[in-house]
DNA sequence: AACTATTTATAAGA
DNA sequence: TTCTTATAAATAGTT
């Protein structure tokens, strides 16, 4: 759509390249702008110019939550799942150490996308390093009385609401199985 | 760019909605394809419809990368960084601890969105109880620990197991759902 | 899923 | 960069 028709491949002439890309961009911009105005959806795009430079847009929703989106369909990836099962089966405590370590820092440097999850990773390996940094031997009998406490206490939370999902999962697919199988039969029967 | 020019504004007939939805997301990918060949440049395109459902493309690069760049740029976002600061020089140990316990907290009861959350909080609430039972320093009162340890251990083990029978009764659950859904599309689609 | 009348995007030029 | 304009491309409404 312009004064020639172009074939889709690499404009080699800088020039044209720089003004095409600025002109596409904005085309490109504007186009998921109205697509999200006109169909309610949300929709985000990442530009990554040639020389590196990042222009992003998101429109119907804030960036983080269309990336969290993405990354929540994406979430089950062999790498963590073999994590999980890992840990499961009783990794000892200093490569355990290491793993969480490994994964804060990860996240620390690529950071996630939603603020909470920032603040949550960064903290926690922040944590971990002033343990290193400050062995626990020169504390207290009783300040390690204190943390012993809030780490049972935390603990027990969390394996609590942990059960709850799973069984919460559990009933909701039992569920649902039923369902289909009911849905199942009476289609079944009309054939 | 059709019969008519069109309103930048909300669809509100199903049918089109959806036509137009159709239409111009598979324009949209494709513009982005196009500039990023032109331009030797990455592009991520993420689309949520309003039903929920995720599309998305990326050329010139993975998207998982687009994604990364994106998140490098945003990193350095002021409530982070803030923390970080604080976080870094001023807080003490106690402090922090509270902080880090509060936190996982919060992302326990308001349920966490992503896989991935769950996984980290369960690696979280692993490493914690691990380090209960198994402490790191040489600090702790050694008469009373055998005794104890045993009693922990035991108590792991059995919880360990509690969580694998009731992940592999998760998994043949969800197995199943997605058979009967096949066979039930099959059976819609020979009515 | 196609078709086509129009609108819209944009390539080249200024 | 920005604007202009001829033309290519996208798409709204129709079949």
């Amino acid at each position: 759509m312009g004064r020639r028709k172009v074939e889709i491949k690499r404009i080699e002439k800088k020039s044209s390249r720089q003004v095409t890309f600025s002109k596409r961009r904005n085309g490109l911009i504007e186009k998921a702008r109205q697509l999200s105005i006109l169909c309610e959806s949300s929709i985000a795009v990442l530009v990554v110019s040639g020389s590196g430079k990042l222009y992003n847009s998101s429109s119907g929703d804030n960036m983080s939550k269309i990336i969290d989106r993405y990354e929540i369909q994406h979430a089950d990836e062999l790498k963590v799942l073999d994590l999980e099962e890992k840990t499961r089966n009783y990794l000892p405590h200093k490569e355990l150490l290491d793993i969480v370590q490994r994964s804060a820092l990860v996240h620390l440097f690529i950071p996630p996308s939603s603020d909470k999850k920032n603040i949550f990773l960064f903290l926690l390996a922040t944590y971990e390093y002033r343990k290193l940094e400050e062995p626990v031997d020169n504390v207290s009998v009783d300040s390690l009385m204190s943390m012993e406490e809030q780490l049972e206490t935390a603990l027990s939370v969390t394996r609590a609401k942990k059960t709850e999902l799973m069984m919460d999962d559990l009933k909701s697919l039992q569920e649902t199985e039923k369902l289909l199988r009911e849905e199942n039969q009476f289609l079944a029967s009309q054939l």
